[in-house]
DNA sequence: GATTGACATGTAAGAACTGACATATAAATA
DNA sequence: TATTTATATGTCAGTTCTTACATGTCAATC
């Protein structure tokens, strides 16, 4: 369902496109909030094509197709984002890491901390570049919430993982 | 994979347990990082039986098995933390709609967001009673950085979906 | 003695996802 | 002209996850 979502999200924003196309919009733009390879979507935008909620173009150079959201795609699309009773369970590896970690002793985990933190925050200044750099035109101002709050995710795991090893550190030592 | 290693995490951290145990371990202490049913576990845990990661102790009263990790099993999951090449593509429902926000109507946004923020400062709430509860022994060491993870996590989440709101309030007014 | 609830294990169909394989065309470069 | 790169679409086997079904025991309550 969420890959629909994002699917029909993505041809709201930017206007009909092909599986191509929406598999480099997915790269660049939604792929922090939900990720998704070709290999997927190919598949759903044809099931979503057979249950109406997209319509196919006529074949362009190399096979090209373009998919368009139908009425009823849009309806499904606000539905879908007004109801509120469907959070997917969580499965966050970097949590179940932070879980285990103190089985770790603190001259495995500490260096895996701080470099961890460095990988956060490589993401972070990524992310603040990118908001720094886009324009605020019509397209663009669709994932913009979800940038900051990528933004906001990226700060707080590098500060949690700096203060853990802090903390640990410390502990250690004290 | 994950899966696997948040078992092993478990039965490292408190000990031999069944299926029952695990699948009650797991939804008071790793859910918030991992979320996995009976049926998940079950027949994972005959896979680790079956690669030599866990040994089945005999049947107790009701076909009772009790798991307990090997030295293998030890060895793997030690390795899996210590390797950082390995993280999980982002799938973030929560992520995902955020994105898809500004596709509603502020009448519509505004209301959902400050619904959502209420759910995420429940959720704190309950952490930080968690964490202000918990006493410091052995077993309960586990989850001790998740938990605070778990706490900041929350924290963002509700200042994130109170801030949007206030965004998007402010701008339709002005 | 009967019922209920917590304990305890499983299966199985289907959806979602991964990673690799497979193919072909148009445009740009060498 | 030959080669490479980007465009463009697909399939498929295997894994992971979801939801529902299915079964039986032990302990406590009614």
């Amino acid at each position: 369902m969420s890959l629909r979502m994002a699917l029909l999200g993505l041809l709201t924003a930017s206007g009909p496109a092909s599986g191509y196309d929406l598999t480099k919009r997915f790269e660049s733009s939604v792929n922090h909030a939900w990720h998704a390879g070709h290999s997927q979507i190919y598949p759903e935008l044809a099931k979503m094509a057979a249950d109406g909620l997209v319509t196919v173009g006529e074949e362009g150079p190399r096979g090209r197709k373009t998919y368009t959201v139908t009425e009823e795609g849009s309806r499904r699309l606000h539905d879908w984002l007004v109801t509120k009773e469907h959070f997917r369970p969580v499965r966050d590896e970097g949590a179940l890491r932070a879980f285990l970690l103190p089985m770790l002793e603190p001259e495995e985990s500490v260096p895996l901390l701080r470099r961890e933190a460095g990988v956060y925050a490589a993401r972070l200044a990524e992310l603040e570049a990118l908001e720094a750099s886009k324009p605020r035109e019509r397209e663009t101002r669709f994932g913009r919430y979800a940038l900051d709050l990528g933004i906001r995710q990226m700060r707080m795991m590098r500060d949690w993982a700096e203060e853990t090893a802090d903390r640990i550190e410390h502990a250690a030592r004290g």
